[in-house]
DNA sequence: GCCTCATATGCACATTGACGCATATGCGCC
DNA sequence: GGCGCATATGCGTCAATGTGCATATGAGGC
């Protein structure tokens, strides 16, 4: 029950409604964790069964009344217990990587084409980081135990981006590299301008 | 259909039994693919039954006989097919960043310590990829196709798991100032230096 | 003789996830 | 008046994945 405690994670801040929880996750806790508004109308269910929420609807006019989610005390207690339990390392799947491995017995372009678009996604994604990290952290200081992991959290993504970017480009080159000289190529270790 | 792709793709290397990728699975692509045993038969059984792979059953004594599958024509340009697509960003799902979201709601000792088994966790698989690196290219130069894609895998690899294992320093290093002292922690960026 | 380990393969069940589809309404655009 | 869009919630289905269990055998330790 992972996005169930990610969902806990989140109403901590402050109560939602799936809607606005469907938004976060397209962007704030999203950045780490996936889920569309079905998968998190299905799990919101699920923890108002357990009694770990609970939904006050509020009519409203113009618009369907929402459903706003708070987390009742038994919610708490189960995200702490989740949180007290060691966490799984993740790996990381992803098929470009797969690709990859079987580089000489695919097509070059397409996989050329991709990388360039990973390397705009990527780069976007890192820009994104940076300009909430100067948002909201604009002298780099966190207040509280809050602040301080989002902090963390924003950092990370940031050099993650910037990380999987860099090598979009060294992949790129190296293909580039490849494709061009006898078939041979030294890619040499280290220090590269990352424009 | 990504794991069987991922198989299709281990099989361009050589032909393997399912015992066989199952510990492929566990050291070199399982870096940044996992999926256990069952897993892999199952979808070895797919592969089969879509004319992909085909087994040929190997008589063994002492142990149970095994199927050595290879790739046939088909299952080739299935996955040259499948390489041609663009591939999906892939999202990260690491529940200890879900904790760290909900940082102020949860206990600090247990993550403490899952972080520390995390940052070991991590430093370990560094050292692996290192080592694999120093041993397959002790020059960091890669010929041929084949051996560019891994090199730039290994690459990717150890820059990830140095990453994340100094995230977990900071991280540690930010809730012991944060609890030691007055709830207000100044993080600095940039320059640590890494043992 | 019994236990565990490594080899080798696989089924059954439950959970999770991805994807399409359905419903309801007010607003602004053409 | 119809169309798409944002808001707001949800169902149904199937693929992918995770977990536990089952089977078979020889080698080596106790």
């Amino acid at each position: 029950m992972a996005l169930g405690d990610a969902i806990l994670a989140c109403l901590t801040e402050r109560p939602m409604t799936g809607y606005e929880l469907a938004k976060t996750f397209d962007s704030s806790i999203g950045f780490f964790w996936k889920a569309d508004h079905q998968q998190i109308y299905r799990e919101l269910s699920k923890l108002r069964d357990r009694g770990y929420i609970q939904g006050r609807e509020v009519v409203q006019s113009g618009k369907p009344n929402k459903l706003v989610y708070t987390l009742t005390p038994e919610g708490r207690t189960a995200l702490r217990h989740w949180a007290a339990r060691p966490s799984t390392p993740a790996s990381t799947k992803d098929d470009l990587l797969v690709r990859l491995h079987a580089l000489d017995s695919i097509d070059l372009e397409p996989l050329r084409t991709d990388l360039m678009a990973r390397l705009e996604h990527h780069r976007d994604r890192h820009a994104n980081y940076e300009r909430i990290l100067k948002k909201r952290f604009p002298e780099g200081k966190a207040e509280g135990r809050l602040d301080i992991g989002n902090l963390l959290l924003l950092r990370l993504g940031a050099r993650h981006e910037q990380m999987v970017a860099d090598f979009c480009e060294e992949a790129l080159a190296a293909l580039e590299a490849d494709s061009g000289k006898a078939n041979v190529v030294a890619l040499e270790d280290g220090k590269r301008e990352t424009g």
